[in-house]
RNA sequence: GCGGCUAUAGUAUAACGGUUAAUGCAUCGGUUUGUGGUACCGAUAAUUCGGGUUCGAUUCCCGGUAGCCGCCCCA
């Protein structure tokens, strides 16, 4: 007997039929890429936890205005870059675009109930509408740490050694990658009027951003263009990002160092701001980037609360590992501990029985009610990485001595199902 | 949003302006009617969509869609 996936009558029609395709720009996790995810987003979570951050989440939808507030730069983003609609009630609604202006509204929101300083965590998913290219999609996820309340220099360094352990908790090496540290605060101090009209400063950031991109004489040519006549920009650091990084180095964190070309995309980081790189050389876009905003809360009113923080994203952070082979072999495997294989289809309720009571201690375990061969139905199970199964059939049934079989070692124990759970239990 | 490149079974590749569009892996069946990974045999399955040139287009041209790369932007 032939069994087809699909009937020929309906393949010969499949024009007629919708795609299979996901919505551009996003993805589907089939088993594979979904156990991937899960270890990486219980890695983020182990790691935040364990320097006692607090998770918490809140709805993707968020009123636009929360994105337009920052200002008419910021207006423009929204409007071109996020996906808005007006709801049925005459609302604008935006898929948040980031995490930090909903974190920032609800602290703000309960400002007078929290105890400071907060350790917020988050694994957010995210949209923005615009081109998909290798390691930026139309949504991913992103691990959000944020501390409130804490203006001191021991925030900043607790938050990036927070993004150093988060990197070494998937076996990374700290040569693989590198802190790059900077702060708005000393841009602005050493970039005065007299060099930079206030009006360029902006472009001239941006210039500074794209430094690693160009060459130097390239560099050179459109600073010329920016800077007065006879100036030159020279910024050096400043005494409250050596603190930084000197901390970061007495907590044994060494690639970490100072870079005057970061500057952060987003007007709301008013200091310290960073980014960590893969230095492989196969991955040029930051892994993870965050900074300090002492006013990000003042949009709802009352007292400003500062804050830190960093996101690192999901894509991003699977190519980082896949680049540098840090997924364990084990972590792809899907398949349940143990396998049960009814004979014919006589035999599927007696294996669905065996198969509750084997739940029942804890254990994953499926039956194979397909009707294909038992030999296949063994090789299907060996190759997904099931550890064990056990096949029913008549006598089986009838006597009910069943076989557990050790797929790895091929070892094999008869008994009462009872008597057979010890087995079961080797990892 | 702008520019360049690409599009063939589930997947990875091959080929051609004209007979049946080839191969590996995967899937299903068989060799083996109750015990796996190997081997052998067989089967299912594709030219992204729309239009044009042509006797004939999967191939050439135009457009849509999607992917990749670069720009813009980067939350």
């Amino acid at each position: 007997m032939h069994y087809y996936p699909l009937s020929p009558t309906i393949l010969l029609m499949t024009e007629k039929y919708l795609s299979t395709d996901s919505y551009k720009g996003v993805r589907d996790f089939y088993p594979e890429d979904m156990a991937i995810q899960r270890y990486i987003f219980s890695t983020w979570a182990k790691t935040a936890e364990r320097y006692g951050f607090e998770r918490y989440d809140a709805s993707i939808l968020e009123p636009s205005a929360l994105y337009k507030a920052k200002g008419a730069e910021n207006e423009e983003m929204v409007n071109e870059q996020t996906y808005t609609f007006i709801d049925r009630g005459d609302r604008e609604v935006t898929l948040r675009p980031e995490m930090t202006p909903s974190v920032a509204r609800m602290v703000a929101g309960q400002r007078h109930e929290l105890s400071f300083p907060l350790r917020w965590y988050s694994i957010p998913n995210l949209f923005r509408y615009e081109r998909p290219q290798r390691g930026r999609l139309r949504e991913h996820c992103q691990l959000n740490c944020d501390i409130f309340g804490a203006s001191h220099y021991t925030a900043d360094v607790e938050l990036i050694s927070l993004a150093y352990q988060t990197l070494i908790d998937f076996g990374a090496k700290p040569d693989m990658f590198e802190i790059r540290v900077n702060s708005r605060k000393l841009m602005q101090e050493q970039i005065s009027d007299k060099l930079i009209s206030p009006d360029l400063l902006p472009d001239y950031l941006r210039l500074v951003d794209k430094k690693a991109k160009i060459s130097n004489d390239e560099f050179i040519k459109e600073e010329k263009k920016l800077i007065k006549d006879g100036a030159s920009v020279a910024i050096v650091i400043n005494d409250k990002v050596s603190q930084v990084l000197q901390g970061l180095i007495s907590l044994g964190i060494q690639n970490a160092k100072f870079d005057s070309t970061i500057t952060r995309g987003f007007n709301y980081y008013t200091d310290t701001v960073f980014e960590v790189f893969d230095v492989s050389g196969e991955n040029n876009r930051a892994m993870l980037g965050g900074g300090r905003y002492d006013n990000l809360t003042e949009m709802f009113g009352g007292e400003a609360i500062s804050g830190i923080g960093f996101g690192m994203g999901d894509v991003t952070m699977r190519d980082f590992l896949e680049t540098h082979k840090l997924i364990p072999e084990y972590i792809r495997s899907t398949a349940p501990h143990v396998i049960v294989i009814p004979m014919t289809e006589e035999e599927n309720m007696p294996a669905e029985l065996i198969a509750q009571h084997i739940r029942k201690a804890g254990i994953t375990v499926s039956t194979d009610i397909g009707i294909r061969k038992v030999g296949k139905k063994i090789g299907d199970a060996s190759t997904r990485g099931a550890r064990f199964i056990i096949v029913i059939g008549e006598n089986e049934v009838s006597s009910k001595q069943l076989t557990i079989k050790n797929l790895l070692s091929g070892e094999e124990h008869t008994g009462e199902l009872g008597s057979l759970m010890n087995y079961l239990d080797v990892k």
